[in-house]
DNA sequence: CCCCCTTTTCCTGCTT
DNA sequence: CAAGCAGGAAAAGGGG
């Protein structure tokens, strides 16, 4: 009996992980999968795709908007702090330093060709987020007002846009979130109300020849390793600091920086932060440990680099035990290797090194710090859970080739493993998992 | 091309 | 009601 018929064939399932492995036994390979699977996971961004996809009902090409700071009126602010948990805190100052910085992210963000990712709801009037803004915009604000990540479920924003929230009563946002929904609804509230939109002044990267040129001639002429930074000015150093975000791009997996429209190659796997690059930029690795790659296997392989999957985990580099990082042996290629531009889709991981390497924008190292697509619930026995499982679905079917990839049919193939011990059941928790004891790798 | 195993796709039914 | 979870069934992928 044929119990369906598929109705939806899709083409390009090919390229497994291309030299993956062929010798590994059928049980490592699959150890592996669910590994590189995790590294997804960690890599924490979500891809492109799924943000356009969450953003149909708002024209990219209308995002000319961004928030301006003004004064702050004493009155205005709202006192929730006091009525909440002790671990809020907001007065005037934390406000208006909040408004501010939000205003001068704006400035960076714009025109960043899609990469300030986790910000772009900075760029937006609220009333136009998409549900990944929606959800950035909460994880920061618990991120800002450290709240107790045991606590907060910001997962529960993930359903909503802007305009959604613009709707909701105080009451709903605490049906959301009891905990925190209260405080939230204000904070959003008074976003809305104490923000103002102008007219963007698009940032021009070129306008001053003598920092784009600067750097674009030791790019051409040095590797990052030879390039003697001394001779950048202090000009060209803050160009690069405040526009980083913009100008770098790892989304297949080759660090490029931006000079003048143009993307050029370079070597960033050593260290980027010796040049005190803000680690806003440094955020934008797949890996955000050592530098860049390893995120796409088959530009691995294209490169030769065969070590596309998990060589090791690690958290010495984030404070808080949320961090998973998945470093790769490093790479030996690509210096200075030219390239036209083309806009790839971005991808993204933000990890962050440590908040003391952040310049001027302590909020952005913590912030993405912070947004994770999974949670690490218990890590010494591997329970995670996932904050956002469409957006992991999605970076699983990036890595698989596989664009019609769901949570759903992830999900079902996660089930598959735990009765391989690859995975153990983890009942009455959603989008709970847990490593099994024939998984291994996980653990430092 | 076949065999075999895993993953993907789709589904029904159930739970939260 | 929406989102997840559990598995059955079958097709697709991919290595050997």
């Amino acid at each position: 009996m044929i119990h369906y018929m598929h109705k939806n064939i899709l083409p390009l399932k090919n390229s497994r992980q291309s030299a993956k492995a062929k010798q590994l036994e059928s049980f490592e390979e699959e150890f592996t999968d669910i590994q590189d699977y995790i590294i997804e996971m960690a890599s924490v961004c979500p891809p492109q795709s799924l943000y356009e996809s969450f953003n149909t009902d708002f024209d990219g090409d209308q995002d000319l908007s961004f928030y301006e700071p003004r004064d702050v009126k004493p009155e205005k602010v709202h006192d929730f702090a006091m009525e909440n948990t002790s671990s809020c805190s907001m007065d005037n100052a934390n406000l208006l330093d909040l408004t501010s910085q939000i205003g001068f992210k704006q400035e960076l963000s714009y025109q960043d060709n899609g990469q300030g990712e986790l910000l772009r709801w900075t760029q937006k009037h609220p009333d136009h987020w998409s549900t990944l803004e929606v959800l950035d915009w909460a994880y920061y604000m618990a991120d800002y007002y450290q709240l107790d990540g045991s606590k907060f479920r910001g997962e529960n924003y993930q359903s909503l846009t802007g305009s959604m929230m613009s709707r909701m009563a105080q009451s709903d946002f605490q049906r959301y979130d009891p905990e925190f929904g209260h405080m939230f609804y204000d904070l959003f509230q008074q976003l809305k109300s104490d923000s103002k939109f102008i007219e963007p002044s698009p940032v021009d990267y070129n306008a001053d020849p003598d920092t784009s040129a600067v750097f674009a001639e030791l790019l051409k002429n040095s590797t990052l390793e030879e390039m003697d930074m001394s001779e950048i000015s202090d000009q060209t150093s803050k160009m690069l600091d405040n526009n980083l975000v913009s100008m770098l791009d790892v989304s297949d997996g080759v660090p490029k920086v931006n000079i003048g429209g143009t993307w050029y190659d370079f070597e960033v796997e050593d260290d980027l932060s010796r040049f005190d690059i803000p680690v806003t930029a440094i955020a934008m690795s797949e890996n955000g440990d050592h530098g860049y790659g390893s995120g796409d296997s088959d530009v691995n392989s294209e490169l030769g680099n065969d070590h596309s999957r998990l060589a090791s985990v690690s958290s010495d580099f984030c404070s808080d035990d949320e961090s998973v990082v998945f470093s790769s042996p490093p790479k030996k290629k690509t210096v200075n290797r030219k390239r036209t531009f083309s806009s790839t889709s971005v991808d993204e991981g933000c990890e962050v090194e440590d908040n003391k390497n952040i310049q001027g924008q302590p909020f952005m190292g913590i912030y993405q710090r912070f947004a994770k697509r999974y949670k690490w619930e218990d890590k010494e026995n591997g329970v995670f859970r996932f904050v956002q499982s469409e957006a992991v679905a999605q970076m699983w079917g990036r890595k698989k080739n596989n664009p019609g990839m769901t949570y759903e049919k992830l999900s079902r193939a996660m089930r598959y493993y735990y009765k391989r011990g690859i995975l153990d059941r983890v009942d009455g928790r959603r989008l709970v998992y847990k490593f099994g004891p024939n998984s291994h790798g996980w653990k430092e």
